[in-house]
DNA sequence: CATGAATGAGGATTCATTCAT
DNA sequence: GATGAATGAATCCTCATTCAT
């Protein structure tokens, strides 16, 4: 059997791509730097994707599927909604927040034609967990009933908005205020009531 | 090099600019394909714009000039903060949906590096007035203290994504709900009270 | 106005294409090496070729031309049918001889699937002249009946044949037996009787 | 390097090589399209071909030398000059018709700095028994005197030229007539006589 | 020996920008 | 000033060949 195919360099492409598309722009960044980054020859990024196209729709979900992994892990299954929604709010700001590079990125590819609209749905797909826990709180009444799509995209936005800020604050605590002053406009802008 | 002579034609490169980017990508548009839609020559692009990159800047600061303009026309200088908000977030909402392309160019240029920080922060200029509206529901505390930025930030999220949501939307009352409810939950999320 | 597109360089381009081709072989010439030899930037090719398949078959239809131009030239109207053919003959066996590189190159192209069949046709367009000799030799009965296409091919091929010989032969005797033996096999072979 | 054990393997690259060469052209057609159509990797080519040049020049011997054994199969000792010359027509012209791939890529080696002018004179090494019946038919003043290989070109581009007609017509009738129409061409073409 | 991943030079184009007309 | 031909660096990808498994 011959070498096969390398996980590990794999990844690393992945990775390199990401660092390189983050400093330079997701265009503008040619295929020869990320195999540069990547340690590998540029022939050899081709064979772990196709071309740059897939390369990138492949980013674009690995970033996807590795962000709904983060936010869903230790999901506090027996709490309350809103200490369940605040799990997913936090997790999420603070992703972005730790990982700027990969947010940045993230942030260019879904505005960007390069993504198919297969891989933009395919990125969808991690997080239907969230939406089981809305239309939970939608049926008995603790959120005001709306379109699913609609809410999540409403809560990415927010949290995504919420990131910027928190990763431009230096100090601890703004940034938690932050965090919470997002969270909170978040959460009173979808509860029922008054 | 003087002064070019046709503002025509700047607009036209403009326009052409912003229409190929909304088609096929704010990269990989090619200048050639600009100056071929504006019914220019490739040269004559290069008199009214220095390069692409300045080209690019300019395009994101009309966008935003133009979208301010649209945003504060018919200022209801009389009426009360929740009205004057309302017509701020219909405005923007509204001018997303009806210029899909602008809106769809816009958001690119603004994760784009191409823009550069000055001209991203030249667009924020015009949303002055906003900043006074604010800071009076702060004083008089009808609306949560935080700080401004913050404050717009979330409402041009929002906003989008209300945007994305009403354009998908066929019929007029649809589209209608959509509007109200995102300005609901912007709404319930910042004032004051319980 | 601009610089007008140069017929001198278009030729130049196509000249070298020829001289590159028959030195190296039609395919595995790189249009790089072409624009070298042309003396023009390696764009300044695409401005006057499409791509490096239509700079093949023009390169084709040229040289077909060509060909057609010096086989016609001097045309003796008033001479008998083996005279005629005679003239045809000579002058293309020559100019095989004097211009090897050229047939060379058009013997590579004419078995390339680079040259569409359109080319191929085209190339074809130019002989006219012969399957009108070919007509009335057959009506009269000078000459075999038979399809003019084949009378044509045949002519081709066995030229070509004897211009492989006689370009290999140094004296000017043996080279005006080889082409005086070439055609009597012609002309026997394809005049009526016995 | 060890002699490399299955001939089958080696006979499998030469056909793919040659559907291959047939259908995408000659030059144009990589190593690994030759070994996918063999069912070999792609490194297994070269333990039976040092090189691609290696493989070309084997494919155009392997063409020639069975072509070479189908002219000559059933050889009619006993019979007459022209009818011996019939016999390796028909066996050419037939070979071409009813293998074109094969035709075909031996028409584009021929042409091709491919192969070695080594390989070309190795092509011709199995027409031995031609010149044999040639040098009788001229001693013996049957056929006009001339060079051998000469003699020898002629029939080739002859009666390959009448495989391209023949390979285009659909009855029976009509490829009989063009077989026999060429052949009829070079009999007269050579004889003695008048 | 078979396999197919790895390599990197090479190749056809593209494109921002310049400059002759 | 307008035009578009000219430029050549840069880019994505291919492919013959090598070599680790």
């Amino acid at each position: 059997m011959a070498r096969p195919r390398s996980e590990d360099k794999r990844n690393a492409i992945l990775d390199a791509a990401n660092a390189e598309f983050a400093s330079r722009g997701a265009w503008s960044t040619p295929t020869s730097a990320i195999s540069r980054a990547a340690g590998v020859a540029e022939g050899t990024l081709f064979t772990y994707f196709a071309n740059k196209e897939v390369l990138v729709n492949e980013l674009y979900r690995q970033l996807k599927t590795e962000l709904a992994e983060v936010m869903l892990a230790d999901w506090p299954e027996e709490a309350d909604p809103k200490t369940k929604y605040r799990h997913i709010w936090d997790r999420y700001v603070y992703w972005g927040v730790d990982n700027p590079e990969k947010f940045k990125v993230m942030s260019q590819l879904k505005v960007s034609d390069q993504v198919s609209d297969e891989s933009k749905a395919a990125g969808m797909a991690p997080f239907l967990r969230l939406e089981v826990l809305a239309t939970e709180c939608i049926r008995n009444g603790l959120i005001r009933d709306q379109p699913l799509p609609f809410l999540g995209a409403m809560l990415g936005a927010m949290a995504e908005t919420t990131m910027v800020f928190v990763a431009q604050t230096k100090s601890r605590k703004g940034r938690a205020g932050y965090c919470e002053a997002g969270f909170e406009t978040f959460w009173r802008g979808i509860v029922a009531g008054a």
